[in-house]
DNA sequence: TATATTTGCGTAATCAGTTACGTAATTAGT
DNA sequence: ACTAATTACGTAACTGATTACGCAAATATA
């Protein structure tokens, strides 16, 4: 198909339907060519049956890889045919026990001869090819099974967008963003407070003259995240990593980790040796950043904050 | 998957269409991650029309490789969404032309980045196998529309049946299959003639004691086509080729070709080197068979049989 | 110029799978 | 021992494709 070979390789599902569908196609038609009263559906059926043990539908369906339903409904077709024969367990009433019935024995021997020119076309075909479909799709099955397509595709995304995303020092021009920013989330989850009021509407003074800091995330230019580094006075601690804020618009863009990092390096430059923070448990997310980043959880210190229910340090090695 | 390994390739329309279902599960799923309100589907008609051109179903159902009821559902999905427009050709009012609106290009737009991260996503997949899908997929789809699967099963079936015929000189035990054969499809499209039971009742003296021969073809031991050289006394053919017959339960398997090269070799060995026969348009298959030996088709000359409405001849080289 | 054939495309039915859901039987937890 | 959770499996509805069919418009043919 010339048409796949402009889209790229984005189109690989539809081309896999393409294919899947020609093969089967011929599939149907070459039982008719062996007078096989049989449909390619049921053969994986057909197949894990023709050892003659007697296996249940949800046994089939595993082994298989289907849905019950769908085997469900392949038994009941070739009961039809008088291919199998069921049973009700009976040690175990809701158990559906199939087998082979002498006939579908029958259909079955009748079968082999076809599966030795099928597999002779495919492997004369396979021959003449250099890359080998069959385990080309070996392969994909099983790197899908580690990782699917959907996490190779985040993780392409949260790499890409974290080029986008740039770290610049505080000037007024954010104040506006470090607090509503900050007012989303607490609002959100808790309520304002007034120490959020003191630090939130007065950056310069409660912050930054302190000998603080603040970071602000850009992407694409726009302020989607806020840190800042507030001085402590207690004699173990060099500052509070607080006020942390990421807009939800950003999710997914790793914009949190690269934040956070970014202040931890600034703390570093500063002299900082340990650094700690509060937080509350509802907020999953922010913990396991922080746990990410070597934050320890420690025991209790008296706090301004209601909503704060977990502290922790990180110790700068 | 196990199963397809215990299975062999003959199950390779079964686990390509598991990798279908698995990898375009995950595109839906993807698109949602880009928070673009679309549907895998659409994917190749989108791209098609991305181009800008204006084009009309059924020139898109060529393109994409879809039946074109496929692509007027999913069209009218489209449309419903607002990202295409459909506009009755005035030259032509059969003609529904489809352009992307500007909604509709909007979304593409928003798709970009997608294509970016998806393609960098299959492309490291990619490197971490041994056997390429994609390029795997181009030479099944170009080996397959050379020559389909059904057909080169066919010709393994086939060859396999040639196995187990075997070609024998005549005797009396097969007096009986020599004149049932014969019959039997000279009833079903003619009349039997006078000389037909000549030459049928009495092979021994009309044929072999006048100097001509019959070969027998045995299928699993059962005589299932017959066929014989009648020696001639015009000065110009050694023999003529006739009462041919092969029975249709033995159809596909090659018997009709296999028989008659015997029969060539047999004349050869007789020291012939020009052979003729008689026949009837309307039994193509034999026609053909007599082409591809290498008969050619000759002007008239007198014959017995009110049949024959072809005369070819075998120079033997 | 009238009639037959071809073409474009929409609708309906079908197909091989799926998920959603309900029910009955079994097993686990207190 | 009784309630809750799990398991087996059948039915129903949906999905993304197909083929079959029919209508109307355009084109070819006589």
């Amino acid at each position: 198909m010339d048409f796949f070979e402009q889209t790229g390789k984005v189109a690989i599902g539809s081309r896999l339907r393409m294919l899947t569908d020609k093969v089967t196609e011929d599939a149907a038609k070459i039982y008719q060519l062996y007078e096989i009263d049989m449909q390619p559906k049921w053969f994986p059926v057909f197949y894990s049956l023709s050892k003659g043990a007697e296996v249940t539908i949800t046994e089939l369906a595993k082994n298989i890889g289907h849905s019950h339903p769908s085997v469900s409904k392949i038994i009941s077709e070739m009961l039809k045919k008088g291919y199998v024969v069921e049973r009700k367990d009976k040690l175990d009433g809701r158990r559906n026990v199939i087998s082979l019935s002498s006939r579908g024995k029958e259909i079955y021997l009748k079968i082999d001869n076809q599966l030795i020119d099928v597999n002779a076309a495919i492997e004369e075909l396979s021959n003449q090819t250099q890359n080998k479909l069959w385990e080309a799709i070996s392969e994909w099955e099983f790197l899908l099974a580690q990782k699917t397509l959907l996490r190779r595709v985040m993780e392409k995304k949260k790499e890409r967008d974290s080029l986008k995303v740039s770290v610049v020092d505080y000037t007024p021009a954010y104040k506006q963003a470090f607090r509503a920013l900050n007012e989303e989330w607490i609002s959100t989850y808790f309520e304002m407070e007034e120490s959020d009021y003191k630090a939130l509407d007065h950056p310069q003074e409660y912050i930054l003259d302190k000998g603080g800091a603040i970071l602000v995330a850009l992407y694409d230019g726009e302020p989607l995240g806020v840190c800042a580094l507030i001085k402590m006075n207690d004699g173990e601690y060099d500052f509070e990593l607080a006020k942390m804020a990421v807009s939800p618009k950003a999710q997914g863009k790793n914009i949190g980790f690269i934040l956070a990092s970014a202040i931890i390096e600034k703390a570093k430059s500063l002299g900082a040796s340990k650094i700690y923070l509060e937080s509350n448990t509802i907020l999953k997310p922010a913990i396991n950043l922080y746990h990410k980043l070597g934050f320890q959880k420690i025991a209790g210190k008296p706090t301004p904050y209601a909503r704060c229910n977990i502290q922790m340090e990180l110790i700068i090695g």
